[in-house]
Formats: C-alpha cells, sequence, structure tokens
RNA sequence: CGGGGCGUGGCUCAGCCUGGUAGAGCACCUGGUUCGGGACCAGGGGGUCGGAGGUUCAAAUCCUCUCGCCCCGACCA
C-alpha cells in the first residue's frame, strides 16, 4: 500500500477523551475513529489488525475441528424467553420492537439460535458431536463502555458451541479448545494467563478465562505457585479459625449514626473482623441477606451462583426497613430468622462474640453468637479474596495481578438444551438433553490487549502475526532519483513476493515519516536514504529494539522476507 | 443509576469568573525556501461557541431545561 494514496488518518496528539494507551494509539494511528460511548467504525489500518486475528483464530477453530458459520445479530425474543435469558439478563441486553410490535434482541451472544437449529436437525446420538463457532458483531448495552475497544457497545466476537451426548465427549472437546485458544494468544504474540472464573448469567459449572497480562487490565486474577490460578469473582482461598472466645451474653449498645463497618468498629473501638456485615439483596422476587465478616468484601458473583443465578440487586433503603425494622446501617440477623433466606459466609465461626446491627435505629449488638442469637444455616463462599489471601490448595500467599478477559471458555451441560428441548436418541433409544459448552473470543479486544502489551513512548509495536503489515518502506527523501527508484523496486520485489508492504511515497519530511511508522507500528521498517545508498546499503530497523541492520541494495528483497518469515514462524 | 468534569473550525485547547469585533497551535489550500526523527516564511479557506428557552440595548460568557462525551463508583455474558 502507498502510504500517498492510503486512508490513513494519523494524529500527533492524544484524543481527548482517551484514557487507555491502546485507545489512545488506535485513534492516533488511524486504526479506528468513534461515532457514540462504544459505538466505533474500524479504518483500513484497524480492520486489517482484526481481520489478522480473526484469521488465526479462524485457523485454530478449524484445526480442532471446529465449522464456521453466521448467526444472526438479530433474533426473535421468544428464543430468548425459552432459554429464560430474556428474564434473566437485565438491561445489558439490547432489546428492539419491529413495525409490528414484536420483541427482538441484538444477540449478545447465541446459546439460543444455535441450539435452535441443533435441536430441529440433530436426533441421533449419530449426529454428535458438533462444535460450530462463527465470527461476528456482537452488541451489549454496557452500563458503562469505556476504554475504546476494550469494553464496547459493538464489537467482534468469537463464539463457538459445541453439542455432546455425554460428559466424557464435552471434556473433549473442552480440552481441545482450551488448546486452540493457547495456540491462538500465543499466535497473537500475547502473554496470558489461563484462569477458573464464574460463569455469570451463561451458566454452567467448569469454565475458564484465558487473561492477557496487562497492569490496565479491568480484572484481578488470583494465583499461587502450585498452579491455581483464578479471577477475583471465582477465587477461593484457605482460612484458619480463630480460637473459640468464652460465650458471654448478648448486649445492646447505643450507636447514633454509626452505620458503616469503619464507623461501628472505631466507635465501639474493635477490629473490623469482630463485625458482621449484613447485606440485603432482592434475588428476582425473593429477598435474601447476606452475612459477612466485616472485614471482607461481599462478592457478588458467588451470591449469584448461590441463589441460581437470579438477577440480583441491592434492597433499597426503604425495602430494608420494611423488612427488617430498622434503617439502612443497623441491619443483622438476629430475629431474622424464618421471616427471610439468610446465607452466611463459609468463614463465620459459631464459637465468635460478633458485633451486628441490631435492625432498630442507632442500635448495635455486641456478643452476638451464631447458633445461639441467631442462626444462619445455608453457608457459602460469598467474598471477594484479597492481597495476602492464602491459596486454597497450597496453602501459600496468592499473588495478584490484572488481565484483560480475551476468552471464556464454559461448560454449559443441559442448560439451554433442556430449557429449549434440544434433546437425542441414544443407541437404545432413549431421549437424552443434549450437552452443551460454549466458547468465546473477544476478538477486537485482542487488538486493543495487544497494544495495551506491546507499545512504547512512541507508539505501536505490532507482534508480526497481527501487524497491519509485514514491512515499511520509509524513503528518506522520495523526490531524490536514485532513492525512489531504490524504493520503488523494493516495494515491488517485496509485493512480488507476496509480503505486505507499507510505502511511504510522500513527499512528507523524514522526520514526519519516521514518526508515523513508529506510531503505526509495522514490526519492521527500511529506511532508504542518500547517505546509506552512497555505500550501497539500506537500512532494516527492527520498531522494537530500535537496532539496526545495514544491507547491501540487492540484498535487501530477500533480507527482508528472511526476517519476516522468521518472525512469523515463531510465534505460530 | 449516584458523584464529579467537559462540550468553542478536522484535532488539542485558550477566551467564560467580571456580557460588548470569536482566538492560538496543529492539520488543510497556494507560493517559496528546506529535507536522516513531527521545518520555516508569506498568503488563504474553514466555527449559527452541543441544542432549546430565558435575562439583557447586547450572550461563547449570566439563568433554566435538555442532549452528548469523559472519569470515579455501582454493574458486566
Amino acid at each position: 500500500m502507498r502510504l500517498s494514496q492510503a486512508f490513513l488518518p494519523t494524529l500527533k496528539e492524544d484524543p481527548a477523551d482517551a484514557e487507555l494507551v491502546s485507545h489512545k494509539l488506535m485513534i492516533r494511528a488511524g486504526m479506528m475513529r468513534k461515532h457514540a460511548a462504544g459505538i466505533y467504525s474500524l479504518l483500513p489500518l484497524g480492520w486489517r489488525v482484526t481481520r489478522k486475528v480473526a484469521q488465526i483464530v479462524r485457523e485454530e477453530m478449524d484445526r480442532a475441528g471446529a465449522q464456521e458459520v453466521l448467526l444472526p445479530v438479530l433474533m426473535p425474543a421468544e428464543l430468548w424467553q425459552e432459554s429464560g435469558r430474556w428474564q434473566n439478563i437485565g438491561k445489558e441486553l439490547f432489546r428492539q420492537r419491529d413495525r409490528g410490535d414484536r420483541d427482538y434482541v441484538l444477540g449478545p451472544t447465541h446459546e439460543e439460535a444455535v441450539t435452535d437449529i441443533v435441536r430441529n436437525h440433530v436426533r441421533s446420538y449419530r449426529d454428535l458431536p458438533q462444535n460450530l463457532y462463527q465470527i461476528g458483531v456482537k452488541f451489549r448495552d454496557e452500563v458503562r463502555p469505556r476504554f475504546g475497544l476494550m469494553r464496547a457497545r459493538e464489537f467482534i466476537m468469537k463464539d463457538a458451541y459445541s453439542f455432546h451426548v455425554d460428559d466424557t465427549s464435552l471434556a473433549d472437546t473442552y480440552e481441545q479448545m482450551r488448546e486452540a485458544y493457547t495456540r491462538i494468544f500465543t499466535r497473537c504474540g500475547l502473554h496470558f494467563t489461563m484462569v477458573e472464573a464464574d460463569s455469570g448469567a451463561i451458566g454452567g459449572d467448569v469454565n475458564h478465562e484465558f487473561m492477557v497480562t496487562a497492569d490496565s487490565g479491568e480484572s484481578q486474577v488470583f494465583a499461587s505457585a502450585c498452579g491455581y490460578a483464578a479471577s477475583s469473582e471465582r477465587a477461593a482461598f484457605a482460612w484458619t479459625p480463630r480460637p473459640a472466645e468464652p460465650e458471654a451474653s448478648r448486649e445492646e449498645r447505643s450507636t447514633p449514626d454509626q452505620r458503616t463497618v469503619e464507623e461501628v468498629a472505631a466507635f465501639l473501638g474493635v477490629g473490623p473482623d469482630r463485625l458482621l456485615k449484613s447485606l440485603l439483596f432482592y434475588a428476582g422476587e425473593e429477598p435474601l441477606l447476606a452475612v459477612i465478616p466485616g472485614d471482607r468484601e461481599l462478592n457478588e458473583a458467588k451470591l449469584a451462583q448461590q441463589v441460581g443465578g437470579a438477577p440480583l440487586r441491592l434492597a433499597t433503603a426503604g425495602e430494608i426497613e420494611a423488612i427488617t425494622g430498622g434503617p439502612l446501617g443497623f441491619t443483622g440477623p438476629v430475629g431474622l430468622a424464618g421471616k427471610i433466606r439468610m446465607i452466611g459466609d463459609t468463614t463465620l465461626q459459631e464459637g465468635r462474640n460478633y458485633v451486628t446491627g441490631g435492625n432498630k435505629r442507632d442500635v448495635h449488638l455486641l456478643n452476638v453468637r451464631l447458633g445461639r442469637d441467631a442462626t444462619i444455616e445455608e453457608r457459602a463462599d460469598l467474598v471477594t479474596a484479597k492481597e495476602g489471601d492464602q491459596c486454597p490448595r497450597c496453602g501459600e500467599v496468592m499473588q495478584v495481578s490484572r488481565g484483560i478477559e480475551v476468552g471464556h471458555i464454559f461448560k454449559l451441560g443441559c442448560k439451554y438444551s433442556e430449557a429449549m428441548g434440544a434433546h437425542y436418541l441414544d443407541a437404545e433409544g432413549k431421549e437424552h438433553p443434549i450437552v452443551m459448552g460454549c466458547y468465546g473470543i473477544g476478538v477486537t479486544r485482542i487488538v486493543a490487549a495487544a497494544i495495551e502489551q506491546s507499545n512504547d513512548a512512541n507508539g505501536i509495536i505490532w507482534p508480526m502475526p497481527i501487524a497491519p503489515y509485514h514491512v515499511h518502506i520509509v524513503p528518506v527523501n522520495a523526490k531524490e532519483p536514485t532513492t525512489r527508484e531504490t524504493a520503488e523496486a523494493l516495494y515491488a520485489a517485496l509485493t512480488e513476493a507476496s509480503l505486505e508492504v507499507l510505502f511511504d511515497d510522500r513527499d512528507e519530511r523524514p522526520g514526519t515519516k519516521f514518526k508515523d511508522a513508529d506510531l503505526i507500528g509495522v514490526p519492521l521498517r527500511v529506511t532508504i536514504g542518500e547517505k546509506g545508498l552512497a555505500e550501497g546499503i539500506v537500512e532494516l530497523r527492527d520498531r522494537r529494539t530500535g537496532v539496526v541492520d545495514r544491507v547491501p541494495v540487492g540484498e535487501a528483497s530477500d533480507a527482508v522476507r528472511t526476517r519476516v518469515e522468521a518472525a512469523l514462524r515463531t510465534s505460530s
């Protein structure tokens, strides 16, 4: 591509509305432009990279035996009502109505659509397993789109769905997908880790996320030396019970206007771990009280799993008062047994004297003993692991880091097949629900993640396999005849050799071209100038290291080809 | 949804407090000089100051409403 003819609007300055490096660089390098919050057009350069990523994904999915399809973006609401997600997914689901007032959704994911197809065409165990995938546009009405392509409302995703006769078959495919994902992210030149994760509204139990390591990542990852790794929504931790304390009698204490754990702990002069934090939620229509240690944060993902995935919301101050009798900030489990479902964190101990809200304005209770003053039968891990916590497997302190979620694989089981009636007949003619798995990759998010992970003060540094071009030719002075002829000849030779070449044939000053080249981030640059030509050489410059190799003009084409091929090979 | 910030040529911003001729740099067009890391000189085009209403002789500037964008929080398949 000749830069003189390319639509590649680069910017000298950072856009005012971008925060992340990847976002700034994608705008500055002319890869994309914004139309509205979370809605972008990909320009030629951005689309080239996206296609490269998609192609790697496609090759690896095909290699793993999956078949590509194209599912609709717009789907009838009925399918989503059948699966239950019409109700269970909240505001993130884009809903749409047609002229006849029929309801539709803009697909955020496509379990319903594939399941609808498979249930109509798979009757026999002989037809299974199947693994269908697509690469397409997804819509999510994000509460807060941000960070450019990292969290957009419209984005490109690869989603695959597998169908099986049993868990063993599912496990095989799950493993194949795990390997395919590892190859994909490796080929894309990314540093990543696989972690146990929360399955959210998609459902199912076993699932793993693939996280690209980056400080700017939105996800927190816990990992320990033994190999345990989990997202913060999922991460468990080991804990040691504190010694039991002598029983003491329950006591009311006036705590005027002391509502938060910090306030109450300071007011009473005790540690926050002495308090019980009681949070009133609604799981759909059902109110429930989550009780956790005062020094811990509630993990909504864990709570949601415990209550079966119904949408959760915190109760309003009015609802709290109506149910507990006391205002917000003075809630506690005492006296609520039988009135409301209570779930206690597993680390709560029978033998301790806790401080809790008194369900009365300005009153807290001291020396509350579980089992004596309040009974919480239902127990579950409800809190988020934190820095310094110990690994649930090996007991070592876990390392905390941040990551960008680029892939997520799930064993779904029969959630969708049962809800939507997708069955098959086994060899004995008996009917069973089809066992499912699903596997997603954020294609456009990979583009952003790759930049996030590989850039410097001057711009992007592409890994060769997803670089928009393999090599960038910069004639220092395009008007100087020898320079121009040499550059033209090299451009022709490399193009002829099927390399993807960006050729800066513009009549610009050298500084401008160098800056643009660094910004765009093509991994290999050939600089052709009078100085070098006088000695019969051109310069090959590595974008990442800045190292310059001087090669004779006659060998330039071969040298470039060798280096590009080597760079493509190492990461595939 | 709660809190905060910002909307002024294509981009980055000043001007607003204290009302009175719409500005700068970059980008763009013309001519010239220049040419190994975002040049210089001269000339030029381009903005109903997000929108609506109000106050005023007069509004980018003050008031009300509204829309959009960004950040923090909540949320996230």
